[in-house]
DNA sequence: GTACCACTGAACAAGCTGCCCAGCAGAAAC
DNA sequence: GTTTCTGCTGGGCAGCTTGTTCAGTGGTAC
């Protein structure tokens, strides 16, 4: 677990550029082939690049609408809402939490009128008590890792960050 | 905007596979070279597809706590806020939303301890008046787009989710 | 001292990419 | 009805990259 300076500067390489191969990686990073080649196969391994999916934008696809609902759960049910929600396309994403509510969706609809059907679908459960939703109206930061990977190559420990 | 069935076949078999070239590509299609070509650069000059940038995992980081805050700004604040929290790390998104609390953002630590850093970074500053948080425990859900894209291939209007 | 590991630099065949072209079918415009 | 446009097909070509293998080197652990 941790990357060094060479990983991180592989993955912010591939993020900047991703088509570029692995021959032109190393030229740029100033190492043989066969070391920039080990490397990110050894960062695939590791888990920490988990792949090179394409990068979908909602939105383009004709969902512009973002909401994240913050579900609560009726005891013993988590299993089947876990279920139910995997079954909804609109549910891009579901996390278990601490914290006043016991869910935390993503959500997409093509309109907000159209939000009002996906949250039908989605509370639509016997498992589901009551649900608050809330909607995103901007994203001044995008889902973004590379200031994280920039922090990791430069202090694998995470000694300089704790406080002093 | 909106994608036919083409297209939806090439965004899965780029998610399912993608280290694949545009050549195997239009095999498995069953369609031309150049046409596999010039659908997937129609997708990314649209938008629909923004990248092919390596996802990466934060807990293999050295990050595997995540969190969401719900924060509630002082008025007329949030431009300062927004610049602020692009400078943290750990923050990973960051989206401006209605009802209770003005932003949301996930964030990222190296240990529950660690997350009191940075809450206490993010909070520490004029403009944020409350941070609510929320500790994910499970992710059942990783974020996905799959399922959105098949439904949004087969039926590029959406006619047939609405409510009949 | 020896074994092990990571990196370098090189070579090779095979395959892909980027680019060109000509032809064809369907739809829309005139 | 004819013309034009758009999207798809199928082919060819040079140039480059990939996957793989090999030998050599330096540092480190035992």
């Amino acid at each position: 677990m941790g990357i060094d300076q060479l990983d991180g500067r592989i993955i912010v390489l591939l993020a900047e550029e991703p088509r570029i191969g692995v021959l032109e990686m190393s030229r740029r990073l100033g190492v043989a082939r066969g070391t920039a080649q080990a490397r990110l196969d050894r960062l695939q391994s590791n888990g920490v690049i988990r792949g090179f999916g394409p990068q979908v934008d909602p939105a383009a696809l004709g969902y512009p609408v973002t909401a994240f609902a913050t579900l609560e759960i009726r005891q013993g049910q988590g299993t089947d809402v876990r279920a139910h929600l995997a079954t909804v396309p609109e549910v891009l994403e579901l996390h278990t939490t601490t914290g006043s509510g016991d869910m935390l969706c993503r959500l997409v609809a093509r309109s907000n009128a159209d939000l009002q059907r996906v949250i039908d679908r989605v509370v639509g459960f016997d498992g589901i008590v009551r649900a608050a939703t809330a909607i995103v109206m901007e994203n001044p930061v995008p889902l973004r890792v590379i200031p994280l990977v920039r922090q990791a190559a430069e202090d694998p420990e995470g000694t300089t960050t704790w406080p002093t």
